[in-house]
This record gives C-alpha cells, sequence and structure tokens, in this order.
DNA sequence: ACTTACGGTAAGTTATGGCTTACGGAAATG
DNA sequence: CATTTCCGTAAGCCATAACTTACCGTAAGT
C-alpha cells in the first residue's frame, strides 16, 4: 500500500494497467530517468503488485493480480467495517436527538 | 491514496474503524506524541478520508465513506482493466505458444 | 568477434515528510 | 473571571527516499 504513495510511482503502475511495458517505453514520457523508473519498478516488484519476464534483451513489466487483489480485499473489508461502525453511529445519533427533545 | 502510505497514519485510520474518536483518544497507545496524531488527522482529512465535529471542548474524528468509497471505486476500475489486460495478455502468450510449434 | 541496445546497480546529492517541543486559542468548570 | 482541558499550528531536526550520473553485465545484430 505504501508503495503507491509515491505519485511517479503510481504513474509507472498506471502505465501497465493496459498491458505488459518494456522499461525504456515506460520511461518514455515520465518526467524522471530511466534508472528512476527502474528503482520505482524494483519497490512495485517487491510490493507484489508486478511482475517481470525477460523478452530478448528487454525486460517486460505487468501487472500482477495476486497482489493488487490483496490490496483489494484489504480494502474491501476495510470497507464493510467502516460503513456498519458509521451506520451505527447514525442510529446512536438519532436517538440521542430523539431523547433530547424534552430535555432542557 | 497516499494518505495511507505512512504505518503511523495508518493506524491513526484504522483506529476510527469502529467509530468516532477525539485526538487524545486516539493517540492513547500510539507511539507518537499528540500533535503528532493531529497532522496525521489533518492529512486524512485533506485527502477527505475522515471528516470531523467540534463536541465541546474536544473534536471528535471518524471515517469519511464518501472518500473511503471513492478509493474504493477507483481501485474497483483499476482492478477491472488490469485484470482484462492479464487475461487478454495470457491468451496472446497462448496464442503465440501455439503459432511457434511449427516455426523454427 | 565487435558493436549496439537495454536495463539493473552503486554512489552521492537533495528534497520530502514525519516527529518533537513550544506556544496560543477556544470551550467547559469552578 | 480564573483555571483547566483539549486541540491546532509553527519552527526546527532528522531519517528516509527519490533522483541523477556513472558503470557494468547480457543479449541480439552485423
Amino acid at each position: 500500500m505504501s508503495a503507491l504513495a509515491d505519485p511517479t510511482r503510481r504513474r509507472v503502475f498506471e502505465r501497465l494497467k493496459d498491458g505488459p511495458h518494456a522499461v525504456t517505453d515506460i520511461a518514455r514520457g515520465l518526467p524522471v530517468s530511466r534508472p528512476a523508473v527502474s528503482q520505482h519498478l524494483k519497490v512495485l516488484k517487491e510490493a507484489g503488485l508486478v511482475a517481470d519476464r525477460p523478452e530478448g534483451t528487454r525486460r517486460v513489466y505487468y501487472i500482477d493480480p495476486h497482489g493488487l487483489g490483496a490490496l483489494r480485499k484489504w480494502l474491501d473489508q476495510f470497507w464493510d467495517d467502516a460503513l456498519a461502525a458509521f451506520q451505527a453511529e447514525v442510529e446512536r445519533s438519532a436517538r440521542e436527538r430523539q431523547g433530547r427533545t424534552d430535555e432542557p
């Protein structure tokens, strides 16, 4: 999750959304150097968000659905809990407002 | 998204998962000072992930379902696109392997 | 075999951001 | 009105991380 913090790294990641790309190809259009992109890809790979395969002299990177799925699962769980707490709070708030109509 | 990068800030956020809490209450149990928690809450608020209301002399923070929903939506969209690209790639790869059985 | 293209890694610099201490303002309490 | 509690903000420090340049290994083309 902290792997997607940096804006540039997110751009690298989003660049892979439409399919596999080589490193130089990814770096094209980004305001940073190619080694910087390599370093970002390393972080994304360690986070399990991307994978890579050699293809001749170049290295093709693509999104790893496994890591992205884990992130989605975490967020969904969080969403369920938070929503439940939120609704409970709304009800509690309503009950409190109701009880206060005849207090001071 | 980059708002949830820092581990401490995630702990602050997760602390609100079960309902609203005041600042001092949140800081209790965390290894950082209260002002640090305030700063984290400021970031989370600017990201639209939490909201707050004054309650006497204290300030109660709670998760904003709207911001969290937006994040979830973004991730779901990303998931769909990435998965589609991944499956297309798998098919392309299979087709390539098939075509290569009688080449060289 | 020589050359060229591609990409990972090292070293060093700079910038970003998280933390602390210190201070000031607003609301309840007496 | 004085005091206390709660919280946000400012200033400064320090660790981390993002970026660049330079270098080296590897695979393809000629």
